[in-house]
DNA sequence: CTGTTAGCGCGTTCAC
DNA sequence: GTGAACGCGCTAACAG
């Protein structure tokens, strides 16, 4: 790796001043035709262009906006609809010239990531936003918006109305006739205090829909998992120790397929014994159709990244909450009980 | 937004010197106790952390390394085994910690990307390197760590042997009585020019196992696709409008997928009717398990990454080609025709 | 209108 | 424990 040629040599060689060659680069009509060309050409000689580094601190820019995870790579990025969403605030990123930084917790530490993350903004989906979380990025005076947040949390964010999703997915399934139900949901928020409030809210919906069939959460066995392929397994696996429900209900699609990996493997049939429905409307995945909820993961995806940008362009600062729309998949994996 | 405080007023309100201040967060062990004791209490009060961009800058490093995406992010990161490759270097990255950015092309010129990328290092996966992106990367002096790319363009490259994983994929499919076969390949580069190295290679392999079975590569049928779900639709469709071969090779599950999803939505039965056999071994996918070549997304990730930060730790060049091992995994879509 | 000089951003680090 | 130089490109103010 040999030394790069800086913005000096480049003004040395040709006889120009840094000035000049600096305009050359970023306000050619600012130098005559002749300079520009003579500059350009000897910065092609030396290999030259301005280094990143140093113009987007001259400028205050990083050029780039992050992702933040709250877990681990493997597990945040395992799951399909997370890179979904992450694919779709890409493609904002790329229009809008942008790099877009993957971000894991530093040494365990999220605070201390988002203190050293070097981006111009941040997305976050799904995290809880402790005391040291805010005061890390209060202190980095960023803009951030939120996916799946609470609008209590103070920052734009986007999301679904889980509430109203969640009595849609419980809905359907008391429809068709179920009643022996077991729910799979989201894991407790990494520091293991207490539910995520995607699942309180989607629990919320479920009394609901319960409550109208005369029946309420207690009635029904519910077992914690991580949003995986694996959390959905075993999640499975501690339902069957339990009883053999005639549906199992899933907070996310990816537990649904470890769910239905689990069931196949011990020859139970879906739907014909056992009915599984997911959540999210992940694609791209071979087998029979999920019935699930779907919110679209590029919707999430682009609407944040575009408010986000907004934010990073013209400095205001909403505190809006937006939602997207959902809607429930007919898929094949939900079994109609007789009757109904 | 508020602006954030800077070394100077956190020097200015403890009565101590810029030094101090720094040395307070990054060797503590050179002032006293108490003078670190202060300037952080005070830090802590005005909410000071030192700006990652100044650091950077004056380190001279981004704490980021790059993926360079050789198309759109839609594209590129539509593909479950790019994705997993992009986890396991994230988790590589958590390591070090580092941030990992996705580099989409700028303004559809990868070059661009290359210049401007705020990054120390990049990961290439499948990239055509042609004069115009070699020239950039030269011109920012930055490692870079190629997946399945040629060992002549010079970068160290982590890979499998895809001419011996063509031969294997193909063998099994013929020593599985298959001779009507279909093949699904992977699209030209991006630029139109050429069929990719990793499909020539593989070429190679198939027509090494054809030739021991005594057919040729032109006595089969070849189509090309995009390493997507519905450019594998596309393509068994194409093929369908041909005719109905007895087994359909793929160079890409998630174009497998796309192929069996257009064959089931017209009655046809895997593997009963048409065989598909695919390659990379993506995971967590729900429905039959796919006969295919699998090479682990995670080691080609983790081996590339770790590549690349011994680069930028010492500063070394290696040239090296290094391989990764593949296997046949048996699935559910490969018949064994009678008699073989 | 073309081109230059000089200072800036902010944290790090050498020399005292 | 400090003062001052440093990294590198940008840009306001100004001169020819």
């Amino acid at each position: 790796m040999g030394k790069r040629a800086t913005i000096q040599d480049i003004a040395q060689k040709s006889g120009y001043s840094k000035t000049a060659v600096s305009f050359a680069f970023n306000a050619p009509e600012k130098i005559s035709a002749e300079a520009r060309d003579r500059i350009l050409c000897i910065a092609r000689e030396l290999g030259y262009s301005p280094d990143p580094m140093a113009r987007n601190f001259s400028k205050g820019r990083h050029m780039a906006i992050g992702f933040l995870l709250p877990q681990n790579p493997d597990k945040a990025l395992g799951n399909p609809y997370t890179q979904a969403v992450i694919a779709a605030i890409a493609e904002v990123c790329q229009e809008n010239g942008y790099v877009l930084s993957i971000i894991p917790p530093f040494r365990s530490s999220i605070p201390e990531a988002v203190k050293n993350a070097p981006v111009d903004g941040l997305i976050t989906m799904g995290l809880y936003v402790d005391r040291n979380i805010r005061d890390a990025l209060r202190g980095r005076c960023l803009p951030v918006v939120s996916i799946d947040g609470l609008e209590e949390d103070g920052f734009p964010s986007v999301g679904i109305d889980d509430e109203a999703a969640g009595y849609l997915q419980m809905n359907k399934v008391l429809g068709h006739g179920h009643r022996d139900i077991a729910v799979v949901s989201l894991p407790k928020t990494a520091y293991g205090k207490s539910k995520s409030d995607v699942t309180r809210r989607r629990e919320a919906g479920y009394e609901r829909a319960l409550a109208e069939a005369g029946m309420s959460l207690s009635s029904i066995l519910m077992v914690e998992s991580s949003a995986s392929y694996s959390g959905g397994k075993e999640a499975a696996d501690r339902i069957l120790s339990d009883h053999k429900p005639s549906c199992i209900v899933t907070m996310a699609d990816i537990a649904a397929l470890g769910v239905i990996s689990s069931l196949s493997s011990r020859g139970i049939s879906i739907p014909e014994d056992v009915s599984v429905v997911g959540f999210d409307g992940i694609e791209h995945t071979a087998g029979p159709v999920l019935s699930t909820i779907v919110q679209s993961a590029s919707e999430k995806g682009r609407l944040s990244a575009s408010m986000l940008f907004s934010a990073i362009g013209d400095d205001s600062l909403v505190t809006e909450r937006k939602h997207i729309g959902f809607a429930f998949q007919e898929g094949a994996t939900l079994r109609r009980i007789y009757g109904y």
